[in-house]
DNA sequence: AAAAAAAATATCGTGTGCGATGTAATCATG
DNA sequence: CATGATTACATCGCACACGATATTTTTTTT
C-alpha cells in the first residue's frame, strides 16, 4: 500500500529532469525553424555554420567536439552542406586521415543574412533574461562536466 | 571594424540558449541508454510507458499532449511497442476516429523492473540537487507557456 | 439533411542521432 | 622495420522527429 504510493511517484513526468529538457529542446528547434527555413538550412546545419563562422578551418573531429556530435552524424550532415555549396572539404596533407572543412563564400555570406536570428529567437522564447542566463550557466556546467567524464568515441564503460 | 567585432559575438555557441539544451538533452539520453537497453526499450518508449503507468487509457492525441509529440511520431512508436507486446490499441466506440492505447501485462510489469532507473540516472548526472530543481522548474515554466501559445497540429503562423 | 469545416490518425519523405562496423593512415613496440 | 594498436572518417542500419498530405469520422453551417 505505502509501497504502491511511493512507486507511483517515481515515474511521474514532472519529477523527471531529462523530459522537460528533451521536450523544451524540441520546442525551441521548432521556434528556430521558420527563421532558418528562409535561409534554407536546418538547425543542426545552423550549428555547424555558427562554429565555422568563428573558426576558419576544422577537422571533422574538432567540429564534432564543439557540437558534441560524432562522425556518423557529421559526415552525412557535411555532405549535404557541401551539396548546397556551403562548405568545402579538403584532406589534410600532413595526416591523410584527417579531413578539414571550411566555408565557401556562400557559407560565409550567410552570417550576414542570419544576423537577426538570435534576437528573433530570444523574442519568441518569452523567457526572462534571468531564466535564460540560469539555464545557460547550468547547462554549460553540465556539459563541461560530462565532457571530462565521457570521451565520445571511446567511452570508459 | 567595430561592426565586425559585434557581429562576431552574435553567433558564438556559448551565447546561445538552445544549443546547450540541445546538447545536454542528447547527453542525458545517452546516460539513459545503458539503463534502458537492459529493459529492451528506447528513451521515447520509456516516456510513453511512464505516462501509461499513471494514466490507464489514453488516446493517441492525449498521449501526444503529455509528451509534446505529434501522431506522425507517435503512430510508428506505438506500432513498435505493440509489436513488442507492451501496448494494446483499441478504437473508441463513441468516436470511431479515436484510438485508445493501454499497457499489456508485460508493459505494466516493466514499471517494477524500471524502478531503479530514475535514481540511477540522477546519480550519473553528477549535478547538484539545487541545479536539477532549478532546471526542472524553469523548463516546465517554459513548456507550459509554450503549450498555451502553440497548439500542435494547427500553429497560428 | 447536404456541403463544408474540423478533428483524429495514418502515411510518406527528409533529416538527423547514434551504435556497430569497415577502411585507410599513423603510431607504438618489440 | 614489421605488426599490432590506435586514430580519423565513412558506411550501414535503426529509431526517432516532423512537415506535408491523405483518409475516415464527426461536427458545423447553411
Amino acid at each position: 500500500m505505502k509501497e504502491e504510493a511511493s512507486k507511483k511517484r517515481i515515474h511521474l513526468l514532472p519529477e523527471q529532469i531529462c523530459f522537460p529538457m528533451y521536450a523544451s529542446s524540441r520546442m525551441i528547434t521548432r521556434l528556430y525553424q521558420p527563421l532558418l527555413e528562409k535561409l534554407d538550412i536546418t538547425y543542426p546545419q545552423y550549428l555547424v555554420l555558427m562554429v565555422l563562422w568563428h573558426e576558419e578551418k576544422l577537422s571533422i573531429t574538432e567540429l564534432g567536439q564543439r557540437l558534441f556530435l560524432n562522425t556518423n552524424t557529421l559526415t552525412p550532415l557535411i555532405k549535404k552542406m557541401k551539396e548546397k555549396n556551403l562548405i568545402k572539404k579538403q584532406r589534410s596533407r600532413s595526416d591523410e586521415r584527417s579531413v578539414f572543412v571550411q566555408l565557401t563564400e556562400k557559407g560565409k555570406a550567410l552570417e550576414e543574412q542570419a544576423s537577426h536570428v538570435p534576437d528573433a529567437l530570444l523574442d519568441s522564447l518569452k523567457m526572462s533574461n534571468e531564466d535564460i542566463d540560469t539555464i545557460r550557466r547550468i547547462m554549460w556546467k553540465f556539459l563541461s562536466n560530462f565532457n571530462e567524464r565521457v570521451q565520445f568515441t571511446e567511452g570508459e564503460a
